[in-house]
DNA sequence: GAGTGGTCTAGACCACATC
DNA sequence: ATGTGGTCTAGACCACTCT
């Protein structure tokens, strides 16, 4: 482990524990340096990390600064098998197929136009209550032996754990539209309101694997982020 | 401007550009550096820019290489002024007050309960078209001075350039509860699904100056992400 | 083994805030 | 004037990937 992750935490330890307190100043980075036995850019890295996470401000010529971090944590992951690992995930296959890919789906995925891509719909549960709609594109060139059973489980960790593939980022967009007949599986009628997240999945290679449009009942659904303006 | 951000200013456009094609490698650090005249750790912390933007990915012993970029861009601003200049934004001032804060507000700002906070509702329309319905809860002792004028316009205009105070950071989170009487004026009916963003945000000290929330219709909602997983 | 990125250091100089 | 963080360099060593 990087030292400069290590000293990342430590101090993040203490802005949680109040040895640094919300809105005091923590030491300036020569007496961290002398703390953690570590350079100076060393330490920078390492506060760089939780100035990120939005947790201390740096000013130039001021010091160094903690935040107001009453708030929650940030999103670690897409996957529902591990964002709730105490809880019974069970999927509900609707569809499986191997279709051409349309125009939107080939340029989502960055593939050809009519490049062969799965078509997954699947009603995912959380200890049998209705968690969300699920509908995935991936293609197939990516996943030669994809089988129906995988998707009972996670597919995310059917990535990890079996293709040794590393799942990096995705970028996401999340809306607000109706319902329809589709969702019924939530609980929703034609025309209520759901969320909608699209999420485009990029391996660790920069290879997308993966369109998604996960529809979701609004109750199910919250997002915390941290979004620095400056 | 530091060499690395017009460095990774440069690199950025020749993604977009095709220059670097999505899915290609670009070349390593040691030719980039010799490319842009740098040392190496400035050529890191250039690359470090286009990671957090999710652009490109790095990996060790393979090389740097291009991500799917299909997707837009992040959210840089949560000022409704700021994120349509082009269009006119109006507020009509429902509630303008000076209340001493509950527990929950107290404890959103950081202040101690009882602790006097103005306590601000506005109806806001893009071009006349009903928006957003946002409360405020500012403590009077950052803003002393404010007058309700102020609010037909931007709060974060009036931080920044009245009072030379620097927005930096806001940790948000988004759910979808269902609509009241109160949210009338956005066109929907009580029961109707509509999005609300809370939003806790700092200045450039760490302070932080207000609590807000703000209610929309879903189909003005949208939010772009780039989560990283990895 | 050759090539890639990751970490860490020591030191220099600068810009800015505060007093 | 002092002290703070910001930038940049030169060089070292390591860990990993690829073939």
């Amino acid at each position: 482990m990087p030292k400069y992750i290590d000293i990342a935490g430590d101090i993040r330890n203490k802005i949680h524990n109040e040895t640094y307190k919300t809105g005091s100043q923590i030491p300036p980075e020569y007496v961290l340096c002398g703390e953690y036995d570590c350079n100076r850019e060393t330490m920078k890295k390492a506060l760089k990390i939780l100035v990120d996470e939005g947790l201390i401000v740096r000013r130039r010529g001021a010091g160094t600064f903690v935040m107001n971090h009453a708030s929650k944590e940030k999103i670690t992951s897409l996957s529902v098998t591990k964002n709730f690992p105490d809880q019974k995930v069970t999927s509900d296959v609707v569809v499986f197929e191997v279709i051409r890919s349309d125009a939107r789906v080939a340029d989502k995925l960055g593939i050809d136009k009519g490049t062969f891509v799965y078509h997954i719909i699947r009603n995912r549960s959380l200890s049998d209550t209705p968690y969300c709609v699920s509908e995935s594109y991936l293609p197939v060139a990516m996943f030669p032996d994809l089988r129906k059973d995988v998707l009972y489980g996670s597919l995310y960790n059917y990535c990890e754990k079996t293709l040794k593939l590393k799942v990096q980022s995705s970028n996401i967009s999340i809306t607000s539209p109706l319902a329809t007949k589709n969702d019924a599986f939530l609980g929703l009628n034609e025309f209520d309101g759901l969320v909608q997240i699209e999420s485009i999945a990029h391996m660790n290679d920069g290879r997308t694997f993966e369109y998604a449009i996960i529809r979701m009942h609004p109750f199910s659904f919250r997002y915390e982020d941290c979004v620095i303006l400056a």
